[in-house]
DNA sequence: ACGATGTATGTAAAGGTTTACATAAGGCTT
DNA sequence: AAGCCTTATGTAAACCTTTACATACATCGT
């Protein structure tokens, strides 16, 4: 039963009294194995509790059962929820995941190409929005990849998000509704794909009620904490101070809150915040965030689908893959305050 | 330069003109080589852009460079940063990292035994504090193996993680000190050995302060949220109040707030809370949470380094590695206040 | 100068699979 | 009943390494 050594093939083969290939046949191909010998092989498995060696089967193939999940940084806190996505849907097809994290550092990113090299890994999920190997090696064979959350530059690579500009409008729908006319938008990049199409939204959405943009209460951000309380003290050194801040994640939101919070204002009272993301400390925070939620797990299901489907058949059905992202209104956001809407 | 097809050891073998027994030779016994065919190798190496492939050598030496990390739950917040220290680790020698989640469902952890079988990992990192697998299949040949956080049950696995008696002993030190009598204990459970070690740091420093144990407020839990909450509930039905609650985890401690925040109570006015673990929510939760710090990446990497000890060495040099588990004093700790010391 | 020792390389087997090709047997058509 | 097609199985090569063993040559001690 449990010998010292697994079982191999031929094991199997013997006890079944049929030849290796047959046994290889009644698990990949039952369709072309008699009924009774398939049987006979079934139970030869069962008893010698047989697996099959992956190791040998991926270098005869040429190809792994394995998944690279590549992220910037792993302890993002975006990050774990998508992961189980990810690794429900891959292990329901027999594959397993494999992770790798580059820091932004294209050296790092070049470390994990070996995997494919190797045969070590059939497929890439990528998270950040650059691919994370060098230029030369970029023209090179690509393994078929999936991007996660934005767009992947130069890409061809097809992606699984939500729609950063619809849920950008949400909030700045939001906004508007609850009266506020001077909306600041926090984060702008030119750099990250989500970010300007979140811009994006935010433009529609005043434009959609006749407010002209003022670039003014436009900051550049790159999306951490520390940018979002720069933002603060920039605007407050200018002449003109918004009703509400619209952060493009919840990272730059927590910091706008921390920066008004250091200046004694009270949100929402004197100021109205909303992020993008839904990140797990979001419902923590005081006052809890108001925000765009990314349903991570099923981006991360739909991401592995799309890839295994890509693995299977080659072409990519769809090069983008929307999800619905929803405002989650917590408290973060009212009315704006007589006082500061006469500014 | 970058073919159709990888490199091969031939590929490599012809260019040098030496044999693949050379070739490999130079990559991984150098020593063992000639200075000038080594040379010639390299150069062969450099110019086919040659990656051994892992597949093949996986399949010949019998073991392959990854391991399997399996976690209950992945999107666990103490999950990701572990993650960074044991990648890092695994990394720089040569391991990659391949992950698992059980959802605490046995059958799923059985799944994950294939890896081993198969040969497509070398090794297991064990966040969960009992065998994921089988009782049946427990006592064939396991891994190498290496618990992150709890002692493995039945284990004869050696562990890496923080001091918990001595971490719990620092919170109750803490309330003591600040002159809190009646010390409830949340979360006591006979199941997680990292519990009870933590519920013997709390009846140790109980007993320095000459306190006789009253087990009316130590109240069973599971380390969820609800269960604080569910805990807070229990209490408020009996006869005795606590000025202060030891919370056996961070989640737990949540629970508790929530609880108390319900029924209109302030933290740290009426009653104080502590936690343990230290999660990325604790700093934002109002009041913040005074806690007790795993140090993660810490740990992960020291996790790491034990198990490559342990697969090249054979035997565990330790059979435990316990961090130093550090205070972190926020706001959610004060003096008990008069009304509910006299009850 | 000869055998012994040591060093550098080559030859070939083994590791466990998958699958193209060959073979055998059974069923069908005429 | 002869030939043909289909279906079920077996044989053997290939995937790419690593390494035990064999070989060749140089060096050393006597």
């Amino acid at each position: 039963m449990s010998n010292s050594t697994p079982a191999t093939i031929e094991d199997v083969a013997r006890i079944a009294e049929v030849s290796i290939a047959t046994v290889s046949r009644a698990i990949h191909m039952p369709e072309k194995v008699a009924n009774s010998t398939r049987l006979k092989v079934n139970q030869a498995i069962a008893i010698t509790g047989y697996t099959t060696n992956a190791m040998a089967r991926s270098l005869r193939l040429g190809r792994s059962n394995m998944i690279l999940v590549v992220a910037p940084d792993i302890g993002d806190p975006n990050f774990s929820n998508i992961l189980v996505g990810l690794e429900n849907e891959a292990r329901a097809h027999g594959y397993g995941i494999l992770i790798g994290h580059t820091q932004n550092d294209a050296q790092r990113g070049l470390e994990y190409l070996k995997f494919f090299n190797s045969n070590q890994a059939a497929g890439l999920i990528l998270f950040t929005g650059i691919l994370p190997f060098g230029h030369q090696t970029m023209t090179a064979r690509l393994p078929p990849s999936v991007g996660v959350f934005e767009p992947v530059f130069n890409g061809g690579i097809p992606y699984v998000g939500v729609d950063d500009t619809e849920g950008a409008r949400k909030a700045v729908d939001l906004l508007l509704a609850e009266g506020h006319r001077k909306i600041a938008f926090i984060g702008d990049s030119r750099t990250r794909l989500a970010y300007t199409r979140r811009r994006m939204g935010y433009d529609a959405g005043l434009d959609a009620a006749g407010i002209p943009p003022d670039t003014r209460i436009v900051l550049e951000g790159d999306g951490t904490i520390e940018s979002g309380r720069h933002a603060v003290e920039q605007l407050f050194m200018r002449d003109t101070l918004p009703t509400a801040f619209m952060c493009v994640n919840d990272q730059t939101a927590i910091g706008v809150m921390v920066g008004l919070g250091a200046r004694g204002y009270d949100i929402p009272r004197d100021f109205s915040v909303t992020g993008f993301d839904d990140v797990p400390q979001a419902v923590f925070i005081s006052p809890p965030l108001t925000t765009i939620r990314q349903p991570r797990t099923a981006i991360g299901k739909q991401a592995m689908a799309l890839l295994l489907e890509l693995l299977s058949d080659g072409r990519p059905t769809e090069t983008e893959i929307l999800l619905r992202p929803d405002l989650v209104v917590r408290n973060s956001v009212s009315a704006p305050s007589r006082n500061w809407s006469k500014r």
